[in-house]
DNA sequence: TAGATTGTTAATCGATTAACAATC
DNA sequence: TAGATTGTTAATCGATTAACAATC
């Protein structure tokens, strides 16, 4: 098999991504690695290096064609599967989650949403009814849950992670301030908002160790 | 001046910072490389050279004391400083970062809340009215700011955050999926959430690249 | 003193950039 | 064909790890 693919390649796909949409957007149709690269900040090579990883996309003396790469970048970044989401902790957070537009993409579809206080249950959020936390593990029995959005307070993370783990859920979006322990097959991504706002207070105090965004 | 230091070890000095007040709250009093090497699966060589860099915390054969170490931390994440902060676009995100503790350290105080949607105008958020986006200029004028976090649609990120910008103020909160082109002395930390969303569905359909979280 | 653990240099590893032949 | 641009190797750069002397 392959060599694994670093996480700094990994981060940069979503970009790239970003970037082609807009450029399709744009009406335009095909697209060099030196476009891409002042779009992004990122250098030519880096960016052909990086494409060049997953396949042939490029043609020499052409550049890349946009729609193929979009196909393409879908593919690889696992949008062209369906995943069967469901958000944990209808707080504040998990509310703004649910009625963002994070979910209107085919490869997540939003089925079910839990909170522990009995007071929300039954409130429709896009469309779906707010379920008691004690009713999850049914919920899990009777359907396919592929991805567990963590909006919960940190004291419980470890447990409700725990369980969503031992009935089958591999996909975790993160927002706890912990960090999870899950089996080796779990994928955990971290969106961890008080680190990043700390990391921001830093470059604030100390700005000559900042390099820019990118 | 020293060597500018990289965006690597910067991104580990909050979670070493989590970590010691995780120590502290449990009494821990002293702690080793080698426990905080456990804690965090970083190397303790690793968390010796980080530390290092910023000043002399440790004592051979003892190891670092959690308080002096956390009170330097603080110092060294500029979370000894007060910073003034503004959200702009009180929807649903806008409101679960205000209802947040992100704001509740001193060195992050609320001093205003802004929307474009005039029904909004005047309710209270922790205390705070929303005030309307045209309103904003005359507070800036009257009001120091020092950091803005952004709420609002993709379409207007980049002109508010040059209005930002040229009323002065420099820390930038980025919850758009804009790429902010603002000057050299702005310091901007991105939270894509889409884009770490798309992360994690790379990660599901492809484990053998993962990691593992840290 | 003996044991523990840091500070710090040197070695290694991995990621980025440069260069250019291949080729459309 | 001439020009453009990729694919890909080699060179460089930077970050991580290993090792161990310093020292509490």
């Amino acid at each position: 098999m392959r060599k694994p693919i670093s996480p700094a390649v990994v981060r940069r796909l979503p970009k790239y991504y970003r970037y082609l949409r807009h450029a399709k957007a744009e009406g335009v149709e095909r697209i060099s690695s030196g476009d891409l690269s002042t779009m992004s900040g990122y250098t030519a090579s880096q960016i052909r290096q990086d494409l060049n990883r997953y396949g042939d996309f490029g043609q020499q003396g052409y550049g890349y064609n946009v729609n193929r790469l979009l196909k393409g970048l879908e593919e690889i970044l696992g949008l062209a599967k369906q995943n069967r989401v469901i958000i944990i902790g209808m707080g504040n957070l998990g509310h703004a989650l649910a009625n963002s537009d994070l979910f209107d993409r085919p490869s997540v579809q939003l089925v079910g949403l839990f909170d522990n206080d009995e007071m929300k249950k039954g409130e429709l959020v896009q469309g779906l009814p707010i379920q008691a936390e004690e009713d999850l593990n049914d919920f899990l029995d009777e359907n396919e849950v592929d991805l567990a959005v963590l909006t919960i307070p940190a004291q419980v993370a470890r447990p409700i992670s725990k369980n969503l783990y031992a009935k089958g859920v591999r996909g975790f979006w993160n927002f706890t301030s912990v960090d999870l322990k899950l089996g080796d097959d779990a994928m955990v991504e971290d969106v961890h908002l008080s680190e990043s706002l700390i990391i921001l207070l830093y470059y604030m105090k100390n700005p000559y160790d900042y390099k820019g965004v990118n």
